[in-house]
DNA sequence: CGGGGTTCCTGGCCGC
DNA sequence: TGCGGCCAGGAACCCC
């Protein structure tokens, strides 16, 4: 489940390895979610980006056509390049580079997606479209983020999931940001002073993961293969039944929203 | 137009 | 050992 700090992982090794590329041909998946990638063919990468959880691949086409390959990983998904044609039965798109190699994309669960736009044109990707602030942006303020947050009765793990007040932010980092700053992931109204501490716990939190590669619990790998190492590090994801690192109460786990939700009981009291 | 429910997917794991 | 059932979950999509 690559969130913003695997996905920047992936975009720090993917650039190098293929800008400059001319892009000299495709293969899609026919699913709706794969069957644009032929439309980056004639097209030079000119460099990879991110927003949020989103890699934007800039494409250049001479003199008509600025585009980008917008790539969203979801649960599964992973890029890599290689010298010979991709084998792997969960390759759902593959490109051909002018200097042999091949960029492809491995999702076996199908829930990443891609799709091929006029540069910054991001209307057909409304999460993209209406992304909140990247977490580091030095704009972003506490005051700016509290008013956000208040903005909407959501719960506040809803809120951090929806990508509108911060974006980058998936079960994982939700879940470890709100232990950290021991609000309760239900709660639906969050003060200023501790929607500042908030702001402060998801920076750590995604500088810590970061630093340490990323996450990976199952699928995660960037493009040269490697796992992250912050699943090591992890206080309350995924540990429900376990004690609290910090207060040795049992973590409670529960669906909030749809989504699997860990946290502890005494410290992120309501 | 914000918010809520539904859907897309496959592999790993559990229990019988 | 084999297999049915369940679970993981981000975002598009539809509807009110």
């Amino acid at each position: 489940m690559p969130e913003l700090p695997e996905v920047e992982s992936i975009r720090g090794q993917l650039e190098p390895l293929i800008r400059g590329a001319r892009i000299i041909g495709a293969t899609a998946h026919p699913s709706a979610k794969f069957s644009s990638a032929p439309n980056a063919v004639g097209h030079v990468v000119t460099g990879v980006g991110r927003r949020g959880k989103y890699l934007l691949v800039g494409l250049d086409a001479g003199r008509d056509s600025q585009r980008e390959l917008i790539i969203h990983l979801g649960m599964t998904g992973g890029l890599q390049v290689d010298d010979q044609r991709p084998r792997d039965p969960h390759c759902r798109a593959w490109w051909h580079l002018d200097d042999g190699r091949h960029l492809w994309f491995r999702d076996v669960r199908r829930f990443g997606r891609l799709v091929v736009v006029n540069r910054g044109d991001h209307r057909s990707l409304p999460t993209l479209h209406a992304m909140g602030p990247e977490p580091f942006d030095p704009k972003l303020g506490p005051r700016r983020f509290h008013r956000s947050l208040a903005s909407t009765r959501q719960r506040i793990k809803t809120s951090l999931l929806s990508q509108r007040h911060v974006a980058g932010l998936g079960n994982i980092y939700a879940d470890e940001s709100l232990w950290r700053s021991r609000i309760s992931p239900v709660s639906r109204r969050v003060g200023p002073e501790r929607a500042d501490r908030l702001l402060g716990d998801i920076r750590n939190v995604l500088a810590e993961a970061l630093r340490h590669g990323g996450t990976t619990l199952r699928d995660y790998r960037t493009p040269d293969g490697s796992r992250g190492r912050n699943q090591y590090r992890l206080d309350c994801y995924g540990r429900a039944g376990q004690p609290c690192p910090a207060c040795g109460t049992t973590l409670a786990g529960r669906i909030v929203d749809q989504r699997s939700t860990t946290w502890c009981p005494t410290c992120q009291a309501r």
